[in-house]
DNA sequence: TCCATTCTCTGACTTTAGTCAGAGAATGGA
DNA sequence: TCCATTCTCTGACTAAAGTCAGAGAATGGA
């Protein structure tokens, strides 16, 4: 890795941890303590459960019993056993506590504006367009990338969202029962494989490669999660997939898609595919492209 | 200010205090309390005084003993009074200490090679660049800017170099006894005004205001440090001179400037100053600007 | 109807990160 | 020479942030 981006990175999170996490303290720390404050702030205006409440902050059972028991005794939330299952508790802000969240609320946005203030216009305008840039681009880099078994809850997520969005995009809809759609067996090794990109361990796309005796290897399934665009998470994923078809032996990939698709058409061909004679007869499909590669079997076992 | 500047700031500082911080701690502490981290990190290959580590952690004089002492009963480092003072303690590292500390180095460096590593070339790119440009962004927000007496410490360290950088950058060098250089009393309410730029509560430029009764007030010791350029101090000097010669009833601003400052010369120009003849004998002077603005007395008060 | 599992809570801890009020030594200037 | 100041250290605290090992209630499937 080139260390000079090594070192610019280290800069950064020395810089901005430094500075926001003393402004952190300075503005929401005041009178309360952290933890609280970020457990108030957590259970929002709608209420939440105490074990979502503990996966999001990321915080031992315990300590945020006694964190909601503190709030409780203050009379910021109220806590209720869930009507469907009563081992799962619901926490609620009380008016108090909604007031609370509120003030809270106003401090989280001093802070901002007290960053913002010395700035000159065309400043703050550079500052928070960079700031979008560097949150987008962290988020890009926590979302993985690992093959999944079809039948996989998060899969199975995907392949729904999949056909749903291609049912609203196509123009006249998409019917599973009409295209040339691949069984489960067909994308669990050895006959295929399937990606699932996942963000906060969350699915939000997938991809899946079918392989076929000597004939080009197919990619199907590449959806991404309206929520995760721009990310560059299509490009990974079909990064990693043209990587396990060359693990494969494969040279040769094929894939199809409908016109509707345009952001994906671009990328295809931008990631150096080319449109050939259409080569099945998916009757969803108008454009046909492939790409060869170089095999590289047995690379990195 | 614009609310949806500052959603943004909360935004990013959610996700980038988290993300980071998330790391900062699987990577950094490890083995040892951040607190311990920072301070072996503080002190350096060369070793340090524990005034100054004290000062830049920003931490209490007991807390730094303690740490210093927890760190000596490991063995990482050596404390000994200073040679020419011997109140003040020296921190030095041993050779375990520094091995301690490239461990940190090398962690540290893991971290930031962790974030980089699952993007694209032309992502890590474009993130290093964000980075940078968000850290200048927020190193240029905490530069205060504030009225200081002339013979103030911090003013007559900005003075020198000031007078140091022309004889560097004129070509024929730069002789205070030859200009016609404002005495301490000259710059000084009621005659005029010194505002002192500074970051981390170091001086790192100023600019001064020379009121004259029924004539133009004069812009005068406009000068940045060469670590701070970039950050558009220079253009917030003015503008609050420019704010404060308003308050004052000023109508017109003159300067005057050497034609090898070009930097300079086109801040003056964008900033809506413009070239008129000469208005006084100032022998190192080649340019002569001035502004009309809009008195506006005891606006503020 | 069991029984393993899930979810939350409690009690008993620990570690980290400080703060505060001096004490004691050294220094610098009147 | 004195005295205020500076610098570091020590003792005596505190608060925050967790951790860990159960206990007890509820649930869901065999």
């Amino acid at each position: 890795m080139d260390s000079t981006l090594v070192s610019q990175v280290r800069q950064f999170n020395r810089t901005v941890t430094e500075r926001v996490g003393a402004l952190n303290e300075r503005f929401l720390g005041r009178d309360r303590p952290l933890g609280q404050a970020r457990l108030l702030w957590e259970i929002g205006k709608e209420g939440r459960d105490v074990r979502r409440l503990r996966s999001q902050l990321g915080l031992d059972s315990g300590y945020v019993s006694r964190l909601l028991r503190s709030l409780q005794a203050e009379g910021l939330v109220t806590v209720e056993p869930q009507q469907d299952d009563k081992r799962v508790r619901n926490v609620r802000l009380t008016p108090a506590g909604r007031a609370e969240r509120t003030l809270l609320d106003r401090s989280a946005d001093d802070l901002a504006a007290s960053l913002l203030q010395p700035l000159t216009d065309a400043q703050r305008t550079r500052l928070v367009t960079a700031m979008g840039d560097v949150e987008r681009l962290l988020t890009a880099a926590i979302v993985t990338i690992t093959p999944a078994d079809p039948e996989h809850p998060d899969a199975r997520h995907c392949m729904q969202q999949y056909a749903a969005e291609l049912d609203r995009r196509f123009e006249h809809g998409f019917d599973t029962a009409q295209s040339n759609v691949a069984r489960p067996g067909e994308l669990r090794p050895p006959a295929g494989l399937l990606l699932v990109a996942r963000l906060h361990s969350q699915p939000v796309g997938c991809g899946a490669l079918k392989f076929k005796p000597d004939a080009p290897t197919q990619i199907k399934r590449m959806w991404v999660d309206e929520s995760a665009r721009g990310l560059g998470v299509g490009r990974r994923l079909l990064y990693e997939l043209e990587r396990h078809a060359a693990v494969h032996g494969t040279r040769v990939l094929h894939l199809e898609t409908n016109r509707s698709l345009t952001a994906a058409i671009s990328m295809y061909r931008s990631a150096g595919y080319t449109e050939v004679e259409a080569f099945n007869d998916e009757p969803y499909a108008h454009h046909w492209f492939e790409k060869h590669i170089t095999p590289t079997p047995h690379e990195g076992l």
